[in-house]
DNA sequence: TAGATACCGTACCAATTTAGTTCTGTATAT
DNA sequence: ATATACAGAACTAAATTGGTACGGTATCTA
């Protein structure tokens, strides 16, 4: 299915509860609040200090914190984190990775469709996140409302 | 990871490469035009033909074509046929599906991201695909070219 | 009308990925 | 000292994915 693994859905509801609590918070802490089973978060709390994206401190009152404020850290920053490098295809993300890449005949728009994905989420932040957000822009073909900005030479 | 499978993928160049040959194509042809094995080939032309985004002619000279133009035939209902609903999460596409829902914090606002997305893949089509595409709109926070349309309560 | 062609449907299997757990080690506060 | 809490690695079971196989049916052509 085209969509986040549940660990990562997790890891952004994680870091979304940290940022709610400006406190030092531990990982049963934060096991108790998300419902999440403890060594779970255990697990995705220690990936996503790994990375940087949170500073963890040892010993008895430690616990976890952002690194950065809220609406500096991006949504895809902790989707790389947590489930590698985002992207439509494969071929998009690792050049080199399939057979068919000088004969295919859609790859390099693959490529445009994921700079457009990547873009949206790095410019998404925990702050967008910690309220209700709500789409902007309509969508001209569909009654769901838009999306990512693309430009084609317009096959009519 | 956050990206389209493999098949998914083959699809789409399947469904383009028909596209951009008018004539009747069989699965044996495509295999080849494609480079992809042909039961594999087969087995997605089949489930394209069932969703009906192909029209299947059996026999002697038959083969596939696409049901309507090109278009017509958004990049979401191929993704859909092929590895089923879009979505950011499984919440924002099955609700229900995660124990936690009540409670989470980021449940509306994923699907939020759904719709928008969802949306951005409705509205590129096939037809956008036959030919080049570039990216339209400069991102404000970084430089990679934006994006998804949302907006936030904003979080300052 | 016989036969070749080509799609239909289903079932199957191996490999990979994902989700979740366990355990030993190390740093820190009291 | 000792309890607390993170670090890191290894491991397992289940689900998904990618790919294959095969008997059946429709249709064109000769």
């Amino acid at each position: 299915m085209f969509r986040l693994n549940k660990l990562t859905d997790y890891g952004i509801v994680l870091m979304t509860s940290i940022a709610q609590h400006p406190e030092l918070q531990n990982a049963r802490d934060l096991s108790a609040a998300s419902q999440l089973p403890l060594p779970t978060v255990s697990k995705l709390l220690k990936a996503l200090s790994h990375v940087g994206l949170l500073v963890s401190h040892r010993g008895s009152k430690g616990g976890y914190s952002l690194s950065r404020r809220p609406n500096q850290i991006s949504v895809a920053e902790i989707i790389d984190a947590l489930e590698g490098p985002i992207g439509f295809t494969e071929c998009s993300v690792a050049a080199g990775s399939c057979d068919l890449e000088p004969s295919c005949v859609v790859r390099r728009n693959s490529k445009v469709i994921s700079l457009a994905l990547l873009g949206a989420l790095e410019n998404l932040t925990l702050g967008d996140l910690m309220q209700p957000m709500e789409l902007a822009g309509l969508k001209p073909r569909s009654n769901i409302v838009s999306s990512i900005n693309l430009i084609s030479g317009g096959v009519q």
